[in-house]
Parts: structure tokens; sequence; C-alpha cells
DNA sequence: TACAACATTAGAGTGTAGTCTATAGTTGTT
DNA sequence: AACAACTATAGACTACACTCTAATGTTGTA
């Protein structure tokens, strides 16, 4: 797969897939045996991590963050141990975001019953 | 309090306080009797906003959207129903965040099964 | 073969949320 | 009166995550 048909895929523009590759989130594989051209090539694997990508940073994790997981998940630059508690920690932060915004939910519908009292 | 002493209360440094001033957050009151100054005056209730604020923040709200909450808490810039349905709006994304949230504790686990089985 | 549609790169520009610096004035202590 | 410590304002600067532009080259269809 070339760059726009993935970008047509995931909802994600070229210009963003180009920016992630970059950062060093995906990685498109050029075929050696073209040598008229330079285009990356996209297997199913970046699907995946792409799809990843938009989840993670939707629920707010950084670029950063996000490469860890990746590189936890599909690449070697970690032993097993490292790649665990990696993905541990980003369990605890994800405990720690359900705890906060339960109590934002509590507190909003304290607002709304000030509101509904006229207390404000 | 001037700005320092909330400052120091909160955690939020005086620069970032008058950031969220000139955002529209919070706002300070000056002492018409004294002449020589026009120095900012915080009360208890900013520090509550202050302290919203950092949650919400913390959760991922932008600051427009922590405005339009502290709007409908604090002011009288909407009607009781206007106030109802931004903070029925803000519980709505609360809940979706949640449910994101949910499901990348989810994958990270799968994440974690695959490492533990050598599966990448 | 013309040409639209695609590809690459470097680098500029944008919006958000601060963070810091410079300047100038005020307050409180010695 | 001197001076440290505070205050306000404007505006520059930063980091992050895009988003776009320009320049240049390649591919596929009429």
């Amino acid at each position: 797969m070339l760059i726009n048909e993935i970008a047509k895929i995931t909802g994600i523009s070229a210009h963003t897939i180009r920016f992630y590759e970059k950062s060093g989130l995906i990685e498109g594989k050029r075929d050696e045996s073209i040598k008229t051209n330079n285009y990356f090539h996209y297997d199913e694997e970046t699907i995946e991590k792409l799809e990843f990508i938009s989840d993670a940073k939707s629920i707010g994790f950084t670029i950063r963050e996000i490469g860890q997981v990746i590189d936890a998940w599909y690449n070697n630059k970690y032993t097993k141990d490292e790649k665990l508690s990696i993905l541990d920690e980003k369990l605890l932060s994800l405990e720690q975001k359900l705890k906060e915004i339960k109590e934002m939910k509590n507190q909003i519908e304290e607002f709304k019953k000030d509101v509904l009292n006229d207390k404000c």
C-alpha cells in the first residue's frame, strides 16, 4: 500500500502519517527492486498501529508515550522485562485517569445539583 | 489575597494564573479604595476554580471547555437550561472517555499477553 | 506524449497552553 | 532614603502536534 491508500483506510491524512513516520511511530518499507522511485510501502501492521495511535491520542497519550507502547509491542528495542514494565506503567496511568474522570463526573453532578437548586 | 499568595496555595504559578485570567477562566477584583496601585485581589472562589482547572486539565479538557463549565457553574452568562445542557454534554464526554480508557486498558492487557507469550 | 494524479523532502505556518523576559511602578522593612 | 520583594503589562519564546506549501520527481491514463 502506498501512503494515500493507507490514509484513506485509516482516515489519517498523508501529511500526518508522514509526521508519525518522522516521529518514529510507524515505518514504511521501500521496495528495493524498484529503482525508479523511492515510494514507501505500508502493510497491515501499520494500519493496526495507526488505529492504535488514533485511540491512544484520543485518551491523551503523547506521541512519545505512544511510541513507547508501540516499541514495547512490536519492536525488539526492549527486553521482555522492559516491555512489561512499560505496559504496566501505562496501565497504571490509565487507572489513574479512570479515577480522575470518575471524580470529575461527581463534581459536575454536584454543579448540576447547584444549578437545579438555583445555588449559583 | 494577592497573586503570589493564591499561587502558593494552589501550586499554580503567578504567570499561569494571569494566563488563566486573560483566558477568562478566573477574575480578580481591584480594590477601588486603593488609588496607589491596581493590584488584583483573589477570593476563596478563585481557589476553587483554580483547583477545578487543574483537575479538568489533567483529564484533557481544553481551556475553552473549562471556561464553559466554570461559566455554567458560577456565572449568569447562561440560562438555567443552557447551564444544564453544557454540564450534561460534559458528563457525556466523560462517559465516552471512560469507555475509551477501558478499551485501551484491554488492548494493553492484550499486548502484555503477547509479550508474555513471546508473540512479539 | 501530454498531463493529471500521485510521491518525496525540507521547511514554514498554525493553534494550544503555557513560560519567561523586560519594563515600570508599588510596598514594606531597615 | 535605600532597597528587596512584590505587582502589572506587553510581548517574545517554547513544546507539542499537527498542517500546509513549494519544489521536484514518478506513474498511469487519454
